[in-house]
This record gives C-alpha cells, structure tokens and sequence, in this order.
DNA sequence: AGGAACATACCAACTGGTCGGTATGTCACG
DNA sequence: CGTGACATACCGACCAGTTGGTATGTTCCT
C-alpha cells in the first residue's frame, strides 16, 4: 500500500490557510461579533464559497484561528529566546521583558486575540471560550514551569508556581485592555513594569 | 403663582431610567455587539418605540450606560466603606481585599462592563470608548490619592502613585478576563492576592 | 376658569439593509 | 470522469432605526 500522501499537496488548501491568517488578523482588530464573514473573506482574497467550503459556521473558523493565533504565539516567543538564560528566574524576568518590548505599533498588533474574543462569546459560544482557554493554558505552561524551577533554585516558598504565573497572564491581559481604553501603550507597559519589580522582590526576599 | 412643579411628576421618565439599569445589565452579560436594542427593551419592560424616544442611537444609550455603571460602581465602593482606616495603606489594601470579597456569584455580577465594552469598540466608536475610558478613571483617581498618601506618610519612591493605580486598574481587568476565560473566579482570586502582596511589599520594603 | 395649542412619553408596525448560511454551479487535476 | 476546491447567486432571519399614531400632561390666552 502506498496510500500515504501527506505531502502531495503543493497549493492545496491554499484558501483554507489564507482564510486563516486572515482570520486572526481581522478579529484580532475587530472582535468577534464585530467582524462578519465576508470582512474575513475579502481581507483572504476569497469568496465566501470558499469559506463555507473550508469552515462549517463562523464559529468553526473562530475557534480555528484562535488554534493558529496560538501557535503564532508560540512561536513568537519561541523565536525570542526568553527561556535561553541559566537562572530561570533570569527567564521569567526575561518573559516580561519581551511582553514590554512587543508593545509596539498599532493596537491590535500587539494585543491578544484569545483574551478579546473570550469576553465577548464566554457566555454564548462555549466552544470558542474553551479554545481560548486552552490557547491561554499553553502559552503560561512554560512559564509556570519556570518559575516552579526558580522557586526551588532560589528556595522560595509562599505561593504556587502555578498562581504566579496566572497572575502574570492576568497582568498582561489587563495590560491590554488598559492599553485599549486609553488608546495607548504607556499605562500598559508601566503595568507591566510594576509586574517585573513584583517578579523580582518575591525572589530577592528571600536572598541572602 | 405656585408653577414650581419639580415633584409634579410621578412617572416621568421612568422608561429611560428602566432602559438605562436595563442596559446595564444585559451589556454587561453580553456585551455590546451582541445585544440588541430589543433584548435591552425586552429587559426593561418596553418598546422600541420608547427605546429611540428617550436615546438617538445605540451608541448613544451606550455611552449613558457607561455613565450609569460608573455611578453604581462609585456607589459601591462607596458603601464598602474601603477609605474608613486611618493608615492609607491600610486604604489600598482595604481596596483589593473588596475587589476580591466581590467575586461572588455569577461572572456577569462582578466583572466589569467598561471593560468589557471598550475591547468591543475601542476602534469603532470613539464616544463610547472614550466614555469607558472616563469611568475607569474616575474609578482610579481616590486610589492613586490613597497611593500618594502612603507613599508620603511612609517615606516610599522609586515609582510613581498613577502607575501603581492604573497597576491595580490592569490586574483588576485581568482576573475579570480570565475569570471567563476560565469560567470561574478561582485564578481571579489568586491574582488579587498577589496584588495584595505586592502592594504591602512596596511599602514594607523602606519601613525600618 | 376653561379650552385651544403645544409638548412629552410612549406604542405597534414597518423598512431597508446586513449577515450567516445554502444551493448550484464551474473547472482543474488525478 | 468524478471528486475536491473553489466561485456565483441567492435566501431567510435579524436588527437598527423610522413612521405615524395615541394618551396624557403643560402652557398660555381670554
């Protein structure tokens, strides 16, 4: 049997994936209720056959791009090297750093699709919510596990790894909506400035 | 002549005051896109009719809306009584001990609705961001006193009383965020703590 | 005082446009 | 030739806002 044809595909589901990337671009921007189909279709290059043809329901696609806008996350910070430092505090420290520095151009380049569109479909949509809280579960994993590492490097006791690292989340998120509000980053960034100082007293604490 | 007539009306105005805590309440679950104009008449008891008699726009009731969770929201606040201590500190603190004693019930009964709002229309509709944006300043305007206060009355620098404010503002935003991310409070609760911890750290880092 | 003139508060039915989704193609390729 | 990948055309539901009306004040004039 030679029925494997994974990679036979050259252009194949071209559609599908430009309906992706333009998915998260535009709900990124736009929120979920507040883009239609046809925006998503038009931002593609497509039409909406080829929406339907690729996504049962809007609902599907939403819950595809929040799998992507994940992955691109991932990858971003893959890509910024945070984790390649020998304390892990150093790591954690380094994680906030970048979430500081990516505060740069327009807003919806910088804020997070997943935390936006769960406001809005938590209640209605359950399918989408949870794949947003899969996507926020699995960018703070590592970070959580980082900071469970510095914690019994530098023999820290009186919180979980795991608490922590939702707070850190929750600051970056309401960094984001900050940022929103006030039609600007300075708020935001400073949040997360006071977020680094916290960070790095809970460990100086107990430092000799 | 007696024409004062101030009290001289007993149901005057009564639908729009039903619109407004009408609207409060469904915006908040829903946010704004997705209610519409009849979910928030239904709400309140009457029509549509009477909808546009007392508001221009949709727009328009939510912008007044956000007048009026403001003012319930002072109120609030207000009666928990959270600027009845003599230390400053003990102000602040007081504050996010509320903020967390508030996470009760269902998500929609202690997030925030200008929160929830501007995310949806920050880059849509400039008047209701803008009036989202003036009702969490003035939610954090007595904070960043009480912050000022403390920081003169204990001798602490190194940062400023705005930025600790818009801190608290952003992680008060983040747990709601991740309340429905998560659909619970539990991590919301968490982050508050640490909050908590981070503010009587700041303060008992210069104490002798 | 009394009633014409006007204003306010609300209602029910309708409209014009939008949007998610469908039905029906067409065409390339294996 | 038939199947997967798209396009075109269309539908029904929904929704913000309108229209035209009624009922109940309020003001002003005589």
């Amino acid at each position: 049997m030679f029925l494997r044809m994974e990679a036979a595909r050259p252009r194949r589901n071209e559609a599908r994936t430009r309906l992706l990337d333009a998915a998260v671009t535009v709900l990124r921007r736009q929120g979920y209720a507040g883009t239609t189909v046809e925006d998503i279709c038009t931002e593609a290059g497509v039409t909406k056959g080829a929406f339907f043809h690729h996504f049962r329901s809007k609902d599907d696609l939403a819950v595809a791009a929040a799998g992507r806008f994940s992955e691109w996350l991932e990858a971003l910070f893959e890509r910024s090297g945070w984790r390649g430092h020998a304390d892990p505090l150093d790591r954690v420290l380094a994680y906030v750093d970048f979430r500081i520095a990516i505060f740069r151009g327009a807003i919806p380049q910088y804020t997070c699709m997943l935390g936006m569109m769960v406001q809005e479909t938590y209640a209605t949509n359950p399918a989408i919510r949870l794949a947003c809280e899969a996507g926020i579960r699995l960018h703070a994993a590592p970070i959580e596990e980082e900071i469970a590492a510095a914690m019994r490097e530098h023999g820290v006791t009186g919180f979980t790894a795991g608490s922590l690292a939702v707070h850190i989340m929750a600051v970056v998120q309401g960094a984001f909506v900050l940022a929103k509000a006030v039609d600007g980053p300075d708020g935001a960034v400073e949040t997360l400035r006071h977020l680094r100082r916290y960070i790095a007293m809970l460990f100086r604490e107990k430092a000799p």
